[in-house]
DNA sequence: CTTGTTTTGTGATTTTGTCACAGAAGAATC
DNA sequence: GATTCTTCTGTGACAAAATCACAAAACAAG
């Protein structure tokens, strides 16, 4: 336990030992499954999270049904966002959704906040964690405004692709639409165009990259 | 100008006295005229700015020359994104235009990074700064993403009307455009509609708000 | 080898963005 | 006060993307 805490937090070393006990002790585990769809915003919020295994994809909602995904969480990350009801000033609305069956320890809000209200290297941690997240919502704004359909989808499979680490990518439509805040159908007219340009093979379920250089420039 | 900065920085109280000479001898007074532009992005920023007088504009633009307005400061404002450089993990690329003749103090990033480092509710502020304006931008995604371009019209009109205390607005289609990140003939075409629907009433230069409750239900 | 479910495909329509100018209102100059 | 000049607004034509409404495949499960 101590040994995952030392892994993904930095600032574990700046802790006096009995920081860190109660930290230890504070953690919680959660199993989640696939499909599995937390909520943070408003007053309420989990605290900080720490992906011990699994896959999980953090998105903003329209009322009309709409999403676009703002980032994912991998096995080792460690999500600040998800305590963000605890800071003030930071007021955010944010879905959670497992992608793939996952093991997720939490530390309790309070317990985190305490620890950060005593030790500065924490504090420092949380704003800087703040800050990244800050910048790579302001990235995708400036893609999202900026870019066409078209070049957004193209990212969005590399970015899959580099997820992967393979060419070959088990992904629908809906999924990429999601991910860039579009219409299923939009993405399947696209991905035809990319498949007639020699950019990928398409097959039920299944996106293959022939050609990442091009898929770039689109 | 130890009175400024009482009044606009909130842990000013909490400075020794030491700290608040070194802060006052080495804030930094500039005048900007309007249409003036500054660029804070990559490593370079100004630090944190008091807004002593004027107005001025905080946008984001595209290579292609489109704009999209992210806020506004005004008297006695306190901008902390100016100062982003120093935050590590904060790197945002952002525009500002000096939208009426301002006086501007800064707080050169280094000295404030100093005070920061040694005093934590600097540091909350700080975060709790950067917190705030996460937060709008998160909203402002919402909006962008989710909403037709007639209800964000809407609302800016709404926005501007609050900001400037009168039905009666000096604004161009332009600014307008500018502001909701479109183009401004689609922002014409709406106007004529509000008008045709009884909403506002357009001369050059000039929006006059006739049914805010309306607009707002657009 | 049916029956269901998920995924993909397509046409028709509306909304929004882009391009290319034309016309109008004020400001500045003669 | 008439004329240029500049800024602002209006519009038609077209392109890109979103939305709606289904149909057709592909696969899974019984």
């Amino acid at each position: 336990m101590k040994e995952l805490l030392k892994q993904t937090l930095p600032f574990w070393e700046d802790l006096t030992g009995n920081e860190q006990n109660t930290l230890a002790q504070g953690v919680v585990k959660s199993s989640y499954e696939k499909g599995n769809v937390l909520h943070y915003g408003g007053r309420e919020c989990a605290g900080v999270q720490i992906i011990k295994s699994g896959q999980a994809r953090v998105f903003v909602t329209s009322p009309g049904g709409g999403e676009i995904t703002l980032f994912r969480l991998l096995e080792g990350d460690v999500s600040i966002l998800s305590a963000a009801c605890m800071m003030k000033g930071l007021d955010i609305e944010l879905d959670m959704e497992i992608e793939e069956d996952s093991i997720i320890y939490t530390i309790p809000k309070v317990l985190y906040k305490d620890i950060s209200d005593q030790n500065t290297t924490v504090k420092d941690y949380t704003l800087e964690m703040i800050s990244e997240k800050f910048s790579d919502i302001m990235w995708l704004f400036n893609q999202y405004v900026f870019s066409n359909v078209a070049s957004r989808l193209a990212d969005t499979i590399l970015e899959h692709r580099a997820l992967a680490g393979s060419d070959t990518l088990a992904i629908t439509h809906d999924v990429l639409a999601r991910d860039i805040g579009t219409a299923r159908e939009v993405v399947t007219r696209l991905l035809k165009q990319f498949q007639i340009d020699g950019l990928v093979k398409l097959t039920r379920g299944r996106i293959e990259v022939l050609d990442g250089a091009n898929l770039g420039k689109v």
